[in-house]
DNA sequence: GATACGGGTGACAAAACCGTCACACGAGAT
DNA sequence: ATCTCGTGTGACGGTTTTGTCACCCGTATC
């Protein structure tokens, strides 16, 4: 687990020199392999070709909007999942913010000190080398957050209750596979008895009003329980002939 | 990415040893690499010595009860976060479930047929493997698991609400550093602006009630926000002298 | 085709949750 | 020491969520 580390890359998205050179002063400091962009396309590129693990990015940039350039990063499959750290001048962020909603990983308020933004480089590489990228749940077009408890649909937000979400999220742990009504019951409301309820019929039911089309994803197994039907490509057993 | 990968290992704990080979005959057939182990002694060790990527556990163990195996699993540091499988007869499992309340990753119950199995190791392998080794967030005594949005503490599950539970991620996100006001309305609630409501203060008065003794961990950073404090053992900048 | 069983559906009432407000309290500033 | 600003706290009402029940409908079985 140690052999094959290398310490990870950090790129810096600025067109004032003298705070890129700071910030890249800071990450080597720490260890860290620090690039550096101007301004948005050169970023572009930078983050297409060397996949950087986390992106420092200062909405202050003079020939792109910031936040444009955020939105590029984000839209490009190879740039897509790499978490940006934006950079905001007090007052400026409070209207633009809306733009992005949650979609920023963290941001961080000028001015601000190296070592504020040394900690939250740490903790965001942190978060997404050691363990999860994203604890995001992608199936076909269900996208189900576990950080923001949210689904989105087609890239809409569905709006969930807690139980709702739970539901199917015990669903889609394993697609394709029957989840019996005790499991569920079991797994969403703690039961460890009882099957003889409606409530379970009742939540499906209102599941799938939810997600509208998409609600016969859900199927009955009659007298066993539900399931998350799996798309026909999602590649079954192997070693099955037919 | 795909150089330095290796094929998953399964260790599989039963006593029986007609239904082992079976399970390993499906496992290796898949490609995977298998273990086994009869009892409960011999699993733990093994466990922690070649740390396979998932457990197969029938709780069915003569000598020893299959929960406390579990639960020993799951107290050693080594073998902690490894997910288990549990091989349960119907009927017998209803009581003893009880104890482990949502601890274990997946059961399945006998009879099974080996494709289910097979899928739901395949399943479970896909999430902690590709992904997050387990969507589970561990801050000292800390416990939050964003699958069955439970909170744990010292061991003990603790109730939150979806408002609560969000906020406390909001803040654990990033130990150690301020999380503003603003910050964690727009996180929490998705508010951009608005920063002059009681709410937020409600809400971090309820949680620490419910965090009990550790209530003291969130921090107020007068006139800025909030803050989850760190331990001093966490490993702060190295490069600040004092 | 008749019957039995299990799931779907709509309505409803209880419970939980949430945001707001008024006021108390304490820390900082002058 | 006094004043001021921001946070802590308890209470309250409105809203949402949730479990249950009665009834309808589809499917499997004979």
């Amino acid at each position: 687990m140690d052999s094959e580390f290398h310490m990870p890359t950090v790129l810096v998205v600025d067109d004032e020199k003298d705070l890129r050179d700071l910030i890249m002063l800071n990450l080597e400091r720490e260890g860290f392999e620090a690039l550096e962009a101007s301004d948005g396309l050169e970023a572009l590129k930078i983050a297409q070709r060397d996949e950087p693990d986390l992106i420092v990015l200062d909405l202050m940039l003079p020939q792109k909007d910031g936040l444009s350039v955020f939105r590029q990063l984000r839209d490009d499959s190879r740039t897509a999942g790499i978490p940006v750290i934006m950079l905001t001048a007090r007052g400026k962020l409070e209207e633009k913010i809306t733009g992005l909603e949650a979609g920023a990983d963290d941001y961080i308020v000028k001015p601000f000190s190296p070592r504020e933004l040394m900690l939250r480089v740490r903790n965001l590489l942190r978060r997404s080398l050691s363990a999860a990228s994203s604890d995001v749940i992608e199936i076909d077009e269900f996208r189900l957050d576990k950080n923001h408890l949210k689904l989105h649909l087609d890239g809409e937000p569905i709006d969930l209750t807690t139980t709702e979400f739970k539901l199917l999220l015990a669903l889609t742990e394993a697609p394709g596979l029957v989840k019996e009504r005790g499991e569920l019951l079991q797994k969403v409301w703690g039961y460890n008895d009882l099957i003889q309820t409606r409530t379970l019929d009742t939540h499906i039911k209102r599941l799938r009003e939810k997600l509208g089309i998409h609600g016969s994803r859900i199927e009955t197994v009659r007298s066993v329980g539900y399931r998350f039907a799996e798309r026909a490509d999602t590649g079954d057993f192997p070693s099955s002939g037919t």
